[in-house]
DNA sequence: CTCGATTGTCTAGCAATGCTAGGATCTCCT
DNA sequence: AGGAGATCCTAGCATTGCTAGACAATCGAG
């Protein structure tokens, strides 16, 4: 069956192609210019062959989202496990987030801000959602304090990252004092 | 001039129908479903009337973002003069901002979501939105510790509610736990 | 090697979107 | 009463996500 092997190789191959290619664009000119036609001529194809990996536009942006969340899980670990001591860990964790979210705004959109039609905080939550997760509950666990429930503690900084990650991209709150914010936010929040 | 008077009035009247009932159509079926089209065909008038009170979609989701920031600073401020005592003002602060979020969907998604074509944290923000802000700050402005500055933890408080927020409506956050998220926040960042 | 069937791809098209041009109608002042 | 000017609508454009149906390439059986 080496035939069908090599087919199923150069579908899944073609597959990474839209997802890293909508990526691509996505971060280029934003997700409004991720249209199915430019998509598609993008990667020498036909918009229907787009419908032959993903159901809609919605299935794709998932896809990012499920790449960019496992990246994100990555980033965190390597941050964290670079700092030495409870508070450079949280602050790590914390500068770590931010600057993802900073450094890839349409990955971070498809993941928490766009419809991708994901399912969050349940048992058929993705893999990678969760790995996410657990990477922020690895480090903030440790600083939830007595008596305070680990995950939930974890969500609340979570929210908090969230909610600085949004608003500052959108130039919201003033971009320059990002830091002095961190700062507050993990002096505040986490038990040292 | 009686007459051109009452044509600014019929002129001021059907903008603030077009408004309302663009507020009215995102509540009830979100704001995709806010075309012109249909929002034309319930004010009875055709699709390029629209047009000649705002320049585009965009404006009308902007007349409706300072439209309900006013309604969100006016909670705020009921919230936060019915409770007596430093905790209890900022805890009923957080939980009306969450319940508007949450009773008002749509319209939290026109102000701090979606491009409504407004400036934030600058001169020329509008009013409405500098009211809210200055809202929040009024009441967190007191439990912001020694040596921090009242509006960078009014920053901060805010990007967490607005965490809470956004995370909990879609779906990203377990909903029944609000209250502990919100009992957590305030008695680690607020100081009291 | 040939020929039908299956698999894969593309062309063409649909309905819906935001927005605009141009003409029709209606109102008001002289 | 009539013309100027404001007001509004019909009709249309380009773009969107998505799909049907035709076409071609490939594969397996004889």
């Amino acid at each position: 069956m080496s035939v069908q092997e090599r087919k199923q190789r150069e579908r899944a191959e073609r597959e990474r192609l839209i997802v890293a290619t909508a990526r691509e664009l996505a971060e280029q000119q934003g997700w409004d210019a991720v249209t199915t036609r430019r998509l598609a001529e993008r990667i020498d194809y036909s918009q229907p062959v787009l419908y032959s990996h993903f159901r809609g536009k919605r299935e794709i942006i998932g896809a990012v989202a499920l790449e960019g969340s496992a990246e994100l899980a990555v980033a965190l670990r390597a941050a964290t496990s670079a700092a030495e001591g409870p508070r450079a860990r949280v602050t790590a964790l914390a500068g770590a987030y931010l600057e993802f979210a900073e450094r890839n705004p349409a990955v971070y959109d498809a993941i928490f801000q766009l419809d991708g039609g994901l399912a969050f905080a349940q048992e058929d939550t993705p893999e990678p959602l969760k790995d996410a997760f657990a990477a922020l509950l690895e480090c903030l666990g440790e600083v939830a304090g007595e008596g305070v429930h680990p995950a939930l503690f974890t969500e609340l900084f979570w929210a908090a990252l969230h909610g600085l990650a949004t608003l500052t991209r959108e130039q919201r709150l003033p971009r320059e004092f990002t830091r002095q914010r961190v700062e507050l936010l993990v002096g505040r929040l986490a038990v040292l």
